[in-house]
DNA sequence: TTGTACGCGTTATCAA
DNA sequence: TTGATAACGCGTACAA
């Protein structure tokens, strides 16, 4: 297949490309007013597509960002991507979403595939295992921001949720509703700033409180069986904070199969809301993050830095929703 | 920010840009050790990573192919995507998703753009409203293939499921089950394959065993309200077969506001597999799509056909996976 | 008001 | 074994 080019335009225009070019730029305010037409009409009959790839060699500006998530598969990267093209749209940029799969690996190499694609920014949940590749980024002022996790020491911006502020919110609702045991479920905590800062919470809750800690902090795969463990032997906390949308479904999956009845036998609050937590039997208490604001904030502050209006280095912190639902007992 | 060329590892290399060409495009077979050894350091020292838009220029190939889904929001898709990149990344493309949200001029201007980005290719899960614009893409034999639905009369090829077979099942297990009364729940059916040949598979097979229709075709949002009528005044079948995992949200989420047990009060089997199907009380019994098969021969054949390998024009059926859970009670 | 010529970073051809 | 040069399609000085 041929693919049409300007110079295709200008010769069924009778006119040079340049001219082709003013026009197709808008800048036709002096064009005599039938080679207008005349280019309008080859436009249209060839069908014409300015050729993006050449136009970006030349500007040396793709108008495109790469989003890289560590995990696709949590709700909230969904929400997020969700909310970032919604905002690069409006500004006519494109968006290249990668998943690193929670692979540090695949992760560098995305980098380097979407700096070698020239993309003009990055928008990054970071696998916190590439310190360096990020400095270098930052060295050389490559615009990059990060959401939800943050590397110590390293000026470039996050956009992340309150989780401290989160988890105490569900702490004293738990407290409130008068239970004396509290678990807190994740995934391994490492060095992921919401794992860190959710776990670190609620151990300071607990301690406040005199609350005696109880925390699962394994991989989705152990959760199951230490969930399961727990459920069957009688030794789970009357009540649980799980971490994200992840760890709640290891709970909702554990739960079912070992004929734990939510609430009864088991209350629950989640961070992240998805989609079926409103008419899942019972509805789902949670903490909902605000996805979109982060998401659009990001993109915001990532636009704003790539056309220099200005940088900002900050950390930037939102707050929580409560969602009172039905997961959760009223003990006495 | 500079950005390293290939010049810069020329000139720090002390050797011309052709000869790092040649070495970085692995013809050095006869390139002296010296030489090798000044570039990779260069190379190395500098960070330098070819400028894809510029190579992409000069061999009209981008090693892109473009995804536009009609509505992200169906699990088929997300997992069709999925099936999509992890195919492609093998071959070493790269994957442009984009989300039409129902909409056809957002299908139209996604196509131009991904051709303006002069990808290599396109699969499409189509809106069906934009036939003319298929059919150039078409006649310019410009490698395109759709998925889950087709144009008739069109011979761009498509891979979706047997449909009909997946329906005469679930009808087939219900009436197993003694139900006497079998509904079909979808969104508008239009020209939509999907919904076309699932309605009509239904249809016929009321016809064939002499069960009364009852159908509800319409949005989302009207869906809702309909169901939830139907719940409240006693006027819904016994049995219910769902066209694909939206509707089937507005049917759990009418059931739920409504007070209605499953599969009690109802039974329902639904077409999409999604996560919480199984750990829902009660674990709801599905038709599952091969959507990973789908995803990853849609692939390949576009693949084919971008590398001359060999075009088709054929219409690919996949079967179903029945899926019996908790949500269909035995009637008497 | 329109056209010519050059450069963006790469690869390929051909010559040295 | 290496290098000079043209080309890919577009935008833009500058010239006409």
């Amino acid at each position: 297949m041929k693919r049409i080019t300007i110079n295709d335009v200008a010769e069924r225009a009778n006119v040079s490309k340049s001219t082709v070019s003013h026009y197709l730029n808008n800048r036709f305010s002096y064009m005599g007013s039938d080679t207008k037409e005349r280019i309008a009409k080859a436009v249209e009959e060839l069908n014409y597509n300015p050729n993006f790839i050449a136009k970006s060699l030349k500007n040396k500006k793709t108008m495109t960002v790469g989003i890289i998530v560590a995990n696709i598969l949590h709700s909230f990267s969904t929400q997020i991507i969700r909310a970032i093209e919604d905002y690069f749209y409006t500004k006519d940029y494109h968006v290249i979403v990668c998943n690193a799969d929670d692979d540090p690996v695949k992760e560098k190499s995305y980098v380097q595939m979407l700096m070698s694609k020239q993309v003009d920014g990055l928008i990054v949940i970071p696998t916190l295992e590439n310190e360096l590749l990020f400095k270098d980024l930052y060295e050389q002022n490559f615009p990059v921001v990060f959401i939800d996790r943050y590397i110590e020491g390293l000026s470039i911006p996050s956009y992340l949720l309150n989780n401290a502020l989160a988890i105490e919110n569900a702490f004293n609702y738990l407290l409130e509703k008068k239970h004396k045991e509290i678990g807190f479920i994740s995934q391994p905590v490492k060095n992921i700033t919401p794992r860190v800062e959710r776990k670190n919470a609620y151990l300071k809750s607990c301690q406040t409180h005199g609350i005696k800690p109880f925390t699962l902090s394994t991989s989705l795969d152990n959760l199951h069986t230490e969930i399961k463990n727990h459920l069957e032997n009688n030794t789970m906390p009357s009540s649980l904070i799980v971490a994200n949308d992840l760890a709640l479904l290891e709970v909702l999956r554990s739960a079912k199969e070992t004929g734990t009845v939510i609430p009864r036998d088991l209350s629950i609050i989640s961070i992240d809301d998805i989609e079926f937590t409103e008419f899942f039997n019972p509805s789902l208490t949670v903490i909902a993050q605000p996805t979109f604001e982060i998401g659009k904030a990001a993109a915001r502050g990532l636009f704003h830095t790539i056309n220099h209006e200005h940088t900002d280095y900050s950390t930037h912190r939102f707050n929580h929703q409560f969602i009172e639902r039905s997961s959760v007992k009223h003990e006495n």
